[in-house]
DNA sequence: GCAAAATGTAAACATATCTTTACATTTTGG
DNA sequence: CCAAAATGTAAAGATATGTTTACATTTTGC
């Protein structure tokens, strides 16, 4: 027996800026490594427009992709993602 | 003008159990902390059913969630969660 | 100042994360 | 041993994350 759900949904506004509780550094980042959104999202193998739904705060990546992207940079995790109100520490 | 949806899902399979490229020492350190799911899902304002998933592997953290789950433990962020193949450096 | 490169917007589609509810099983302590 | 506590399974609903395609706008370099 197969299961099937179907599902109403409204969707997501490219206008609408939510405030997340996660802030990340990735812009800033990419910038001192004189990379471009392309190349990052080719060598990480996901989308252009992921790195900039990410940095202009659309949404946060997943704990995987953060992963990566800490590793892609070569610092510590907390350099590149906090919680909001918090420091790197 | 409302803009809607119609999708079919494939239900996830409780049974299934994907090999998640991220590790994540969660069931170690609450134990260590001698911490109930139910008090921890309590103190971080999530399910039960949420740890547990992310203890079994049935998927990952949310990154806002990961974060917020280092912090619990008062441990920095790589000793709870690594990309798999990885050390905690 | 113009073309190319880089960045941004939009929207539909696909999938992953998290919740809720309801039980079932295992572990713990008296 | 037995009840209570802790852990686990299941499944449907809701929302967040990520892709794809197609353009629009801004920046860079010559």
């Amino acid at each position: 027996m197969v299961c099937v759900k179907i599902t109403l949904h409204f969707q997501r506004k490219g206008v609408i800026e939510t405030t997340m509780p996660v802030n990340n550094n990735v812009k800033e980042l990419r910038r001192q490594l004189q990379i471009t959104q392309l190349k990052m999202a080719e060598d990480l193998h996901i989308t252009r427009q992921t790195i900039i739904a990410i940095e202009k705060n659309k949404y946060n990546p997943s704990l995987e992709l953060a992963l990566k992207i800490a590793d892609y940079f070569h610092v510590p995790f907390g350099e590149v993602f906090q919680l909001t109100g918090e420091d790197e520490s």
